[in-house]
DNA sequence: GATGAATGAGACTTCATTCAT
DNA sequence: TATGAATGAAGTCTCATTCAT
């Protein structure tokens, strides 16, 4: 039987994951317009070309990298939503995941946050990017809403400018959270919430 | 004799700062690595190399839009912290003033945001940004460890991590802010005060 | 007024004929995919970078050298249909056009000839080669019908053989001939026509 | 003790054959150039790497495909010359074997066409081909001078075009022509010896 | 002030080829 | 016999930058 063209998804499976692992790592850390093919070869100690091997392009491999991580996030932000709870409850859990999906993709969340807008833009491959944007307003505002409706968050506040702040609030995080630090993701969880729930100023 | 070669900062001023503001919005929107001195010169409608009569380079386009947006920041915050006021004050005046500069350099807050952290790696031109990130941070955490010490924030918050949560609050703002929208950047800065310092729950 | 993109087509049309003109010369000589782009840039002194100051690409450049020997040659051809003649004058004078037209684009028609099928099998960009074609088939399919319908070509002969036996007897002649030799192209297609009409044999 | 390394020429000759007659209808089709060695490996239903265990090179399957189609042309060509006919019977003779070989060859005669002129410019490896090709014009060129000679051709032309309008009315049907159509290698070659003998146009 | 032409370094990518298993 | 992984050379193209005019 032919083989179709490359290995790509089908072969090797672990040293793809170790490749992308890396190359997430240095597109976080150097941006990826800024990061070469080469820079990621060295790290994996092999050729730039070698890498072709693996993946079709550069840009495919980015692509892996963060369908990985939105698969994974939606997977849990489903379950959180198809658990019927209340709108603070699911408020917390959907940060709580969000945190706990920082602790396992930090680098992926760092890159999403900081070329998802030029990649949206491209249109061609990144189409599922604004996919999961419109999917993500949508769950959150929903929640929020509900939340005002029910009268579990104040009615004073816009929600559209709400749900920007607490979605950028808990995001953010990645660019400094650094796994196995002082607090675990569910204390950080905490924390944020705490912040985000209650305010940072004295109760009077 | 002064030197024969290139006007730089001497000429033109007014068309320098055009240049700059155009440059800034193009680098926002693409990202500077992204962006092309071609695509900056298409906008003014002159060909790439006659930036180089205003600009030694584009790199020094993107120090220029950078220490323009910082002068003028930390000249607003000095003059907050001269004036005296309490922790809670000088909290909500710093963020105040925060909104205002998104409001006056959308563009180069943006450009910050993204790109800050690649440029301080690069440590030779942008070091300045260091120099300014440190400061930051210095004046903001004194200011919630004053407000903690005098009884106007809760004590049972890591400093440090408010700290990167309220800055991250304010300053993502700058990705979907649009002046002229809305909201004037002063009841931006009330909503989110009202979010940060109150929280968004409704209180029992 | 700001500039489009390139000069491409606009601009320095003399030194674009110029490149093209050598381009096509080795194109030719190596075939296409066989001729780096640097090997171009050698011969006109300059880096292979440089070029793409004229060209976006080896691909246009590629195209622009088809187009132009094409588009020539469909104006010549379209003169002598237009004039109404009978078809055996038609046939003879659509043979000295075309080998007025390899005198003049030798380097272009052996390109057709060697690239043409691959060409358009890339479909893309060389749609208009397929289309020329077509054009080109009929035109001369229907010189020979209806020389065969007015007796003046033999009526023993399947029309279509017929047709890429005149086609290929004609073009290929762009293989060996060059301008300047010891014939002129009136010449060539004055011998070239006797055989093809009057065949090599005695007559008995 | 033989050379441990590779089978090459001795081993499974069937399997060898096999790949050798798709690897020449790829590079009938594509070119050679543009026929990866994995799109040769793809089609057998092997990996690239696989190839080598057969072949030492591309250039050497290149060359086997060329130099099996040319072995046999000249087995043919020299039965045809021994045979002591007349020019006229001769030339006749020639362009049917001509035919026959392109029924039974017809890749390799494309491939031929196509890359004889870049594969000889190399020089090293495709020298046999000059050699080739110059035995060749000395065939026909002398088979048409003795026919002139022997009042059997008409003697107004030059035999030097008209060697080279016959080679290339020949050998450019291997462009066209495909196995198994409408007319058998022999009625082909009654039609081009008719039109070539005789002309096209009808005798006054 | 600005253009037009060119440079040169470096980027991504392709591909024939090798070799241990 | 064949695979899987990798090499290394080379190719196309991009882009910041220069400089004579």
């Amino acid at each position: 039987m032919p083989t179709k063209k490359k290995p790509q998804v089908t072969a090797a499976p672990a040293r793809r994951r170790e490749l992308l692992d890396r190359a997430a790592e240095v597109f976080a850390e150097q941006g990826y317009n800024a990061t070469t093919v080469r820079r990621i070869a060295d790290d994996a100690g092999m050729l730039a070309g070698s890498l072709y091997y693996y993946f079709d392009s550069k840009d495919a491999m980015l692509e892996e990298i963060l369908r990985t991580f939105l698969d994974e996030l939606w997977e849990q932000y489903d379950a959180v939503l198809a658990a019927g709870l209340g709108p603070s409850e699911t408020f917390r859990s959907l940060v709580t995941e969000s945190f706990l999906a920082i602790d396992r993709h930090r680098a992926a969340v760092e890159i999403y946050q900081n070329e998802a807008k030029q990649l949206i833009a491209q249109e061609r491959r990144f189409g599922f990017l604004e996919v999961s944007q419109r999917k993500f307003e949508q769950t959150w505002l929903s929640t929020l809403e509900r939340g005002v409706a029910e009268g579990e968050f104040r009615s004073d506040l816009d929600t559209k400018v709400t749900y920007r702040f607490v979605r950028d609030t808990v995001w953010v995080a990645a660019s400094w959270y650094r796994p196995g630090g002082q607090y675990s993701p569910e204390q950080i969880a905490r924390q944020y919430l705490s912040m985000v729930l209650d305010g940072i100023a004295v109760r009077t």
